[in-house]
DNA sequence: CCATCTTTGTGCACGCGTTCACAAAGACAT
DNA sequence: ATGTCTTTGTGAACGCGTGCACAAAGATGG
């Protein structure tokens, strides 16, 4: 998984687990291509291979949904996606907007997944004045200036940052106060909101830096199994590398 | 966090916790930006607000790399910059392939985030052969028939997957057949790879439905605290929603 | 109706990660 | 040199998440 989190630390919603809340998802998603092959029912085994986890955790994630399967024959499949999506909320419409019509910006309004299952795209806003008007992925652009008016108009709670970092905080502090109280930042930063808002980040720089690392220890790894000198090939430099240009901005949206 | 992670459970690489590494880009990023700003040192209680972590967790997760600090005194910045970036592997050069140059695979094409901190896209691919040739930020996009021999030539350990769920698996298989043994993942798939390679995820559809999920919980309990109605705001409709599109698929690269 | 077989649902134990709280260490002033 | 004050580094406790292993439940066949 690619992803921080900015949660409030182990809130156990309604009794279901937070990392249950992060699977179901992907059972929905191995559930609705089995529904589209027509497939009647299926066991947690199989459905658990599918979904690439291990089968009692996912029989227990399924607990704390209710007993919804059948033992001796498994789960039925349509009716496990009507309760999944329900208690993830896909059964409503979500409106979401989208700030931030860079190259990230415009590649997530062109973004299927972001129409399928409830999800819709109210708005795409932009700081730049040359943008507005301009559609994008068949909707058009409107200016930063009409942001609190486009949340209230479309009772927008969720919104999406793809700002350059330095523009995020300022955009997220302005989608809170106008009432979005769930946010995904795509924004190299921190935010920092008020209680009872969620933060989920999205952060391409640090999935591969932590791939990296793993990449490294692999290789160090390997040539220690292998010549064995006491260094290894991460003797490297030392101190060389300490200045570095700034943190990688999202493409290029609002001034900070 | 936005992001899945299919990674060997519970591998305590070198005495470095898996959650310790994932939050050292996160320190990285806060330190370059108090760097840049020719900060000397810094205490643990500032940088952990920076970080928006918990100070002794930080103070633990630096532990693990080594007594870096002085008491009394704090973290030397430039010190700090360096020794993690070393123990990330970020001081050496990473060539990175894009696979499908889609929407997504061109926005990440363009994102400075990669160029910065020791990656390089070394090439782009992508199997439209009407693509070919052509250039995106700047790199000329090659076909899919070249994928090995890039591969191997410059000596890729990591790619980047942002084809359509369809393809994922089959250019994950011919990766990692080829040498690659990290992948960061933007395919709405799950990837099975064989041990030893490294898998993380980024799934945009996941991380908005979870973010569905506590918002409709907070317009629950809301509705509870105020009307008080049995069925609450979420009586909405009783199985009509069972059949969907397929998944949301990445742009377009690549035939299935 | 009974026996057998499959698959669920869960009690239990274990390990990782987080956090508190404090002793040790060093800076700094006198 | 000594005392005070700041901040690190870590021991210990706690809670969440995971996975094993098994009993209960139901289907299926005779």
């Amino acid at each position: 998984m690619a992803t921080g989190r900015t949660h409030r630390p182990a809130t156990r919603s309604r009794g279901i687990p937070e990392a249950t809340v992060a699977r179901l998802p992907l059972y929905l998603r191995a559930l609705t291509a089995l529904s589209e092959r027509s497939v009647p029912t299926v066991s947690s085994e199989e459905l658990a291979a599918a979904a690439g986890v291990n089968s009692a955790k996912l029989r227990k994630d399924f607990s704390y949904l209710g007993s919804y399967g059948t033992r001796g024959v498994g789960y039925d499949v349509e009716y496990l996606v009507y309760q999944i999506s329900r208690e993830l909320g896909l059964t409503q419409d979500w409106p979401v907007v989208i700030v931030g019509i860079g190259n990230l910006g415009a590649a997530l309004a062109n973004y299927g997944g972001f129409a399928s299952r409830g999800f819709r795209v109210a708005a795409l806003i932009d700081a730049d004045p040359a943008m507005a008007g301009r559609p994008v992925a068949g909707i058009p652009v409107q200016h930063t200036d009409e942001l609190e008016k486009i949340i209230e108009d479309n009772g927008v709670s969720i919104g999406v940052i793809a700002t350059p970092a330095g523009a995020a905080q300022q955009v997220c502090d302005r989608l809170v106060a106008a009432g979005v109280t769930s946010i995904l930042n795509f924004a190299p930063t921190v935010l920092s909101v008020p209680d009872g808002v969620d933060v989920r980040k999205v952060d391409l720089s640090i999935e591969l830096q932590i791939l990296a690392f793993h990449e490294q220890r692999k290789a160090g790894e390997e040539a220690e199994a292998a010549g064995s000198d006491g260094s290894g090939p991460v003797a490297a430099a030392r101190q060389e590398s300490a200045e570095q240009g700034p943190d990688g901005d999202v493409p290029a949206v609002m001034p900070a």
